[in-house]
DNA sequence: TAAGTATGTTAAG
DNA sequence: TTAACCTACTTAC
């Protein structure tokens, strides 16, 4: 589930549900519980999303900081909440909705100033609208890093992770392991506006779309199947089967310890 | 029941 | 480069 899309999406359904409410606060697994207690109650009032970085902030109280992690997952529903099983880090319940963590790599309590912190160590994100693909390429440009790590790093873009890596480098028909000074400005401009794009359908449809049928051979005939992680993709876990445009086996590899997914027919050096 | 895997990150060596 | 952390689901036996 998450990556930037996911994390903005849950901004936002915070926002709808709770800001503005008295929220109840909890921690029934009790890694966050004294946290907990001395937010129980307080007034939600605002949410903020920075790559796969999530706040929620309380009137006068600082914020929580979530990251999901590999594993954090959420629930969110409405009232009245069901029993809480003991892997639930965090609980918000309003007399309307609740909202349940489960698996987060951080839950934590934070400052204004810790807030700023976190996020002037992560690079710009596709998602806000105010960030600029200039901080970005000031990087990559000079950078004899692989592009496939480079989009992976969160102090260059944020938000991105390896489904939409590994999508948006064959969207654009990069090969993985081109180096970042070796693209060119036209390149970047074209994935950073195409990042946005995939990025907010992502948010909207909470799921990683890349596929578009128009760009499908007629000789391939229907559009793919919807993939385990749940949306359609081009190359994503997607490994020795076959190119939905030039029929090319898709080729996988580890790259610092991640899975890499590339089409050798259709992303070139 | 156990093993393996996952859309992530940090710290230690 | 490796291990560690956290959870849930799928697959193997």
């Amino acid at each position: 589930m998450p990556e930037g899309h996911t994390i903005h999406r849950l901004a936002e359904d915070h926002l709808m549900r709770f800001a503005g409410w008295e929220v109840a606060v909890s921690s029934p697994q009790g890694r966050f519980a004294e946290s907990a207690a001395l937010l129980d109650g307080r007034i939600l009032d605002g949410v903020d999303a920075h790559g796969k970085h999530l706040f929620l902030g309380f009137k006068e109280s600082g914020w929580i900081h979530i990251h999901l992690g590999l594993f954090g997952k959420y629930a969110l529903g409405p009232a009245p909440a069901p029993p809480a099983t003991d892997t639930v880090r965090l609980r918000l319940a309003s007399d309307d909705y609740f909202s349940d963590l489960r698996g987060p790599t951080t839950c934590a309590w934070i400052t204004d100033g810790e807030k700023l912190a976190i996020s002037d160590r992560l690079g710009p994100d596709p998602l806000r609208n105010r960030d600029d693909p200039d901080r970005a390429w000031a990087r990559i440009s000079r950078s004899r890093t692989t592009v496939a790590a480079l989009l992976m790093d969160q102090k260059v873009v944020a938000g991105v992770g390896n489904v939409y890596r590994a999508e948006v480098l064959f969207r654009h028909a990069i090969d993985p392991y081109r180096l970042g000074k070796d693209l060119t400005r036209a390149e970047w401009d074209a994935i950073w506006a195409d990042l946005a794009l995939l990025m907010r359908e992502g948010v909207r449809n909470n799921r990683i779309d890349t596929v578009r049928d128009e760009h499908l051979p007629e000789a391939m005939g229907r559009p793919p199947r919807v993939d385990d992680h749940g949306g359609e993709v081009y190359v994503y876990r997607r490994a020795n089967m076959p190119c939905h445009i030039c029929g090319r086996e898709i080729r996988t590899a580890a790259l610092a310890a991640r899975n890499l997914f590339w089409c050798p027919g259709c992303q070139v050096r």
